[in-house]
DNA sequence: TGCAGAATAT
DNA sequence: CATATTCTGC
């Protein structure tokens, strides 16, 4: 006979790796910051707009002030430089405040225009935001304002709603 | 060289 | 807005 302790036979493992299982990941435990007030009432009552800091800032930030400490200077453009030091799981800031308008000195192409990336975090907020919808009224405009992230096109989303249309279309049969 | 993901063109 | 095509990094 198999004597089965009163534990049920769960080792250590199990547990371990079922407790591990029940928790949060990463992409879940981040949240986007989202306006305690909806737009539209912000605008009603006048409130400043500009609170808004979207997770990719703080990456950012976070970025430049480890880049400045370890005495790298790029900020921003991931385009002519690619560096991917230690980024990886939030390699994030794809993204900065903008960069259509060359406001620089003229003399280098800074036209660039910085490639969004999408990650999880992101890609969370766009599914749910999807969802939420229903994917029939899931167009790029509102699902765009939905997101309410900084910096994020109409452009960005239609590319990347494509791509999810595609892939439901792919993954549910 | 092919693929995936994002941008841009139709 | 949807879809097709192009572009780019890996």
């Amino acid at each position: 006979m198999a004597d089965y302790t009163t534990n049920g036979g769960f080792s250590k493992e199990d547990r371990v790796s079922e407790w591990e299982f029940g928790l949060p990941n990463g992409t879940d435990l981040v949240p986007l910051s989202q306006p305690l007030i909806p737009p539209q009432l912000a605008s009603a009552f006048s409130i400043t707009p500009e609170p808004y800091r979207t997770n990719l800032d703080v990456t950012r930030a976070s970025h430049k002030t480890i880049s400045s400490i370890k005495g790298q200077y790029h900020d921003n453009n991931i385009y002519g430089n690619n560096f991917k030091t230690f980024d990886d799981m939030d390699g994030a800031d794809g993204e900065c405040s903008d960069s259509r308008k060359s406001q620089r000195i003229n003399d280098e192409p800074v036209t660039k225009r910085v490639r969004l990336v999408w990650t999880p975090q992101l890609h969370k907020r766009f599914v749910d935001v999807v969802a939420h919808l229903g994917i029939e009224n899931a167009v790029p405009k509102t699902v765009t304002e939905m997101m309410n992230v900084e910096g994020l096109t109409r452009e960005n989303v239609a590319s990347h709603l494509q791509k999810y249309r595609l892939y439901l279309k792919r993954t549910q049969r």
